[in-house]
DNA sequence: TACTAAGCGAGACGGTACGTCCCGTCTTGTC
DNA sequence: GACAAGACGGGACGTACCGTCTCGCTTAGTA
């Protein structure tokens, strides 16, 4: 940004997208995000802080939405790695502390104003539940590993049990409790966890 | 709203609050909602609709949110009871068959719209928050009585417990997936009533 | 202007039409044009100018060409009126003098310009052919009581002659050519006037 | 224009200036004036219809208007010849109605442009003049002519016998009100006329 | 009974942001 | 080095709402 708002101004490099451009752009609407709040957050604020032009955000993005998605996809590129851990508890309690933690710093902030848009944009919201999508085909692995090592009962429905994990940390991150202790998570694993393994053969 | 779009519009009643502007701008607020959604919901759109001057609705308003969130009071005030049938396992079930009902309706798209509102204003989120906090008190009663009658462990923190539920029930409603069978209903409840059930004595 | 600039801001003065606001928008639109062209006269240089609001200029002055010609209409409302010397040659002599000393002020920058916008846009057209309409009705009585005279012959064609007169000008202004000799200006009227006067009983 | 828009496309020809190209501009400036008018003929509109690259366009025509202009000039080539029918009254009904008729065709739509244009930029303003001043040259030769003969007084400026027609045909060019008839022009002509021939001996 | 004070509808006000179109400049790869 | 293509920063378009204001009215409560 800072570079963007001192340096003489990018230019067309021909006809292709400029990396440039798009690389500013994400950052100033980031900026523009956390600085301002969703309220704050406007095409025009992201064009005069990226010194673009409107229609150069228009042109690859589709609407606010799509840039607030984006903006969201490229700063936690790295977050989430699914754990395994060899069992379970340590990778469902791991899957969990990773969306809290996440969440608490700037990416929360960011898919906060996602999930709110969402409720008022149609394609907000068809670009969430695409992502959403992908998400519990990448996390109902993780219990359907801990299945096939006979953790947990065959019976389980996979995608429920992230499920229920994700909704929580979605609540907190929605009511901006996400500071939360070491034993309420725990308490939390061992709720589930208790309902998905093996009955005892009593 | 038929009425207030054909009637020759009221009038002040006097130095005092007219109840009529209030219902009809309520009425309006609703309609506005259902039929145009969060992102077309505008003081404006309302003032119109109700046939009532702007200053009105700020006079007793003080945000687009606290309109939001009194009409969404208002429509849902019969609604949730907390049931008390006797078990734990009838009660959860109904808590959380309840809610996941109730915003089936109406009560679920304005809901949605409350909760997306307070991602962006601090007063919005301040409403949300003290609401939150007082249904958080309702429903660990449900557990606490449960606790007395010796069905759930002491140690297990009575708000958890519905919190988890909730948060399920949150996630459903802001994804729009709140179609959801008997048997995915009885899963999460099983799965959380195992886990805070008494353990067996071995 | 300058009062517009510095002082604390017009509000709205109820539900009815600000003239404060209205004369300050016309003197910020006369000064644009004046001192940016025709090419760099646009709603918002005036609302900048104006310290209004877009929406405010809009909703007076549907176009920009109808701003323009209410600007032309109200900066030379004292200007024309048709002489009655009593005798043609000094009415005619008046009026294409008139018209040409008009223009050479403020008044021509801003009529050209109006000429120039109806060559574009069918509103701009239709108004400016409203208000020569107008002029045409007012010049011709000029011709009809020299009829009434005796000063000119009766199958004269009243619009015509001050068609041509005005027609004359028109091309001076156009073409930035108004600075004319009073000789050219008298070579023109009689000319004109050789051809309308009655003919020789011979 | 068809075959601009549905050939595949020229490419260049070589480190020289492709006419193929030039043409094919050319003709679609034409077209575009004509179908959307002024207000709708921009420079991307014409590349778009002609199928050629904005720097192609702005690399041989300096602006919109040196575009306008050459259009008018290579439109209306074989235009004005004029006449020579051996005595002024024929003469100069001849040059006023020819103005007349050549502008109720497309050079008169074009024409129209450019004199609107001339209004705002000063470069257009520049080629309008240097066109006019030439035109002025060459009917002047009329008037002379028949000074020669002893038709029109030597005292008349022949200038200003061509102009006093000529800016009658703008004005009506100007206002869409060139439909004129017959009696109307002999009218005019007669008018002139009288003005100019040799005063009686009495 | 008259006066006052507040609520009412209406809608204009200065603004901000929207999403689109065009400007004139640039760079790329092809011919 | 000219060409088609098209991205770039920029600016204006006309519209929708924002939250504030003043108006002229109506009426309840006070004096």
């Amino acid at each position: 940004m800072t570079e963007a708002e001192t340096k003489p101004a990018r230019r067309s490099i021909g006809a292709t997208r400029n990396p440039a451009s798009q690389e500013a752009i994400l950052q100033a609407a980031e900026a523009v995000l956390l600085e301002n709040g969703l309220s704050g957050f406007s095409i025009e604020a992201v064009a005069r802080r990226a010194r673009a032009g409107k229609p150069t955000i228009y042109r690859w993005w589709p609407s606010q939405a799509a840039l607030l998605l984006d903006v969201y996809h490229c700063r936690k590129k790295v977050d989430f790695n699914f754990p395994d851990k060899g069992n379970v508890r340590d990778d469902l309690r791991a899957y969990l502390k990773g969306l809290l933690a996440t969440w608490q710093g700037t990416s929360g902030a960011i898919f906060r104003c996602v999930v709110a848009k969402a409720q008022g944009e149609p394609e907000a919201f068809a670009a969430l539940s695409a992502y959403m999508a992908e998400r519990r085909l990448q996390s109902r692995r993780l219990v359907e590993k801990a299945q096939e090592r006979g953790e947990v009962r065959a019976d389980v429905r996979p995608e429920l049990v992230t499920e229920m994990l994700s909704s929580f940390a979605w609540g907190r991150l929605l009511t901006e409790r996400l500071d939360i202790s070491d034993e309420e998570v725990d308490a939390v694993i061992d709720t589930v966890l208790a309902g998905i393994v093996p009955r005892p053969a009593g």
